[in-house]
DNA sequence: CTGATCTACAACCATTTGGTTGTACGATAC
DNA sequence: GTATCGTACAACCAAATGGTTGTAGATCAG
């Protein structure tokens, strides 16, 4: 009998603590909505919200870092874009765990279908 | 000319940013994976990792605050289990980001199209 | 060239986070 | 009853977070 590999230390996926943290600011997910739609520099971010300069490029930074955004020099801009790729490494992980759920709910499904036999002759 | 109505403050959701900070940490989301595919008692929860009770213990207040997790009183054991509506909420975010790409995707489309038009007689 | 604009980055500060230990209390086992 | 188990919670601490101001380097406009 194979018992459940339990894994004492979950695994540290330092891109995942990253995604999740960079959504977790409402600042820095307007942002990724915006730059997902088209092109802003980063000033043209910090036009936007009632913080400063170095407030938004902070928050730029970050979703960087979790490969939400990217950067691209253009002249003495920096034009930021949505970066597909990131998103989908935090669609991912949530639809692994809706796996997990969907698998518990036919596992008890399964259970219930057991008792059924059970009861009939 | 209707100039792109700005919002200035991004709608403060405490509720994303509680999500996703919860999220946001590898301890947090083993723990999601775990009670979402089986029940736990905190206790038994806190011997899968190598801290303390009570850090496990705020682990899982964070993960119930964040509506991510549900905990019941059985007799002195706390029983926690996964909570599907955090998980959808995450997820409905994550699939409107997801339109929006696919909306300036067929935006951008629709541009090279026209361009198209215009070489044509 | 000069001045304005856009960006980068350091230093600082208050608050939050993720962990610890210690204490207290209800439920269970003996 | 008494001892033990599972939990809650407070107090504490180091590090990270989210903001600020200030300084300095590129790039563009006139």
């Amino acid at each position: 009998m194979v018992v459940d590999q339990l894994t004492p230390i979950p695994e540290r996926d330092v891109e995942l603590d990253r995604l999740f943290q960079a959504l977790s600011d409402a600042t820095r997910r307007d942002i990724v909505a915006r730059v997902t739609a088209g092109e802003y520099s980063v000033s043209g971010l910090a036009g936007l919200y009632a913080m400063s300069f170095a407030a938004v490029q902070k928050h730029v930074a970050v979703l960087e870092r979790a490969s939400l955004v990217t950067k691209e020099k253009r002249g003495r801009e920096q034009i930021v874009r949505g970066n597909h790729d990131g998103l989908q490494k935090a669609r991912h992980l949530l639809d692994q765990f809706e796996m997990i759920w969907r698998q518990r709910a036919s596992r008890i499904a399964d259970i219930l279908a057991e008792d059924d036999e059970r009861d009939l002759p």
